[in-house]
DNA sequence: GTCTATATCCCGATAGAC
DNA sequence: GTCTATCGGGATATAGAC
């Protein structure tokens, strides 16, 4: 890292990659509401105006951490699924790691769904994402020999395991010992059921 | 109402209600990332000041428009859904009724769930929502007799609803000639297939 | 008790110098 | 590629008119 004084004329080679994790930290400290591009400058010993050097906006930035989001999602919670043999196990594992990460990584998880950001406008998220669907859809392909039932399949796990992961950051387990393992585990055994009445979905 | 013209002092006798019902206009207009005080002041003809005498700030006006989403909703929903004598159509009816509540009313719907309200902060908004999680208790009270298993079958009903009122928005069923029906279809159908497994749930 | 006027501070965004 | 300067807008606090 180089100087970040405020003598300092210019900043490093990597402005980019340097205000993508300040933009994380921000976002990790303050929450994603309160993150702003002249708060990550600042904290970077650059003008304000800097990141327009790289990003056209605020929500460039912002894509550009959910993309980073998406990685550490990836890195996180796709290795522990693909070690179950069994389809169905690792449709739950998968379920179970969504919430984990909402839980364990909250700043990250609500850069990618609580922070307004609209994902179609950024191709480079909507790839980023491709990885963790496509284990999705792996196992339920897996379970149904694909087509519509494979999607419908798809599209049940992963609504319980998005709305699990939202009730959880909603505060609505905070009663549990450990609210994140309880989301997790419901999530889980959500999963399970679903596959085993999936001839019921469509 | 009163007047609104700039030559106005005075506005009216409720500028509560009145700031209330023009922040729904500019939430629907502009989004509630883009919703401002100022903004609903201008609209009012009234000082950017004004508001401070009736909400201690953004949040609170937020909170006041939350507590009218979820009056919207119940009203427009849960009479739909007491129509079914059974109380698996009855809860499946529910999960239609949130997804759609979600996809025609996406303004309110966004400012319960994507506005980045704490809910915990305003006990209003608590009460609010309690008509509606009281008929998702009702319904999966007369399927399993309450307890921990009554438990476990609402908090994967509400997290298949609202996972689909998300992908709903998130604009996964884009490609579908009607995507809220068919997103509130999906939500019913899993609805159905978590009722007929409820006993591998918990 | 309700609203206006005003002033400060922070943020997003743009233009032009180095 | 970065800085300085600047504009417009929103949040917020205070003082005062009615």
């Amino acid at each position: 890292m180089a100087r970040a004084g405020k003598g300092g004329r210019y900043h490093h080679g990597d402005l980019r990659a340097a205000l993508v994790s300040a933009a994380a930290e921000v976002i990790a400290e303050r929450g994603v509401r309160n993150f702003s591009l002249a708060e990550a400058s600042r904290r970077l010993g650059v003008a304000v105006s800097a990141p327009y050097a790289h990003f056209a906006g605020r929500d460039e930035l912002l894509a550009a951490v959910a993309v980073h989001a998406y990685e550490v999602f990836g890195a996180e919670f796709l290795p522990a699924a693909s070690q179950y043999p069994d389809p169905g196990d690792r449709l739950a594992a998968l379920a179970r790691g969504y919430v984990r990460f909402a839980g364990r990584q909250r700043p990250l998880f609500e850069v990618l769904f609580g922070s307004g950001l609209d994902k179609c406008r950024f191709p480079e998220v909507k790839a980023a994402e491709k990885p963790l669907s496509d284990a999705f859809g792996e196992c339920v392909d897996a379970l149904t020999g694909g087509g519509a039932a494979a999607e419908s399949l798809a599209s049940a796990v992963e609504a319980a395991a998005h709305g699990h992961a939202m009730m959880l950051l909603d505060g609505e387990y905070s009663e549990q010992p450990d609210p994140v393992e309880f989301a997790a585990e419901r999530a889980a055994r959500v999963t399970q059921a679903l596959v085993a009445s999936r001839q019921l979905l469509g």
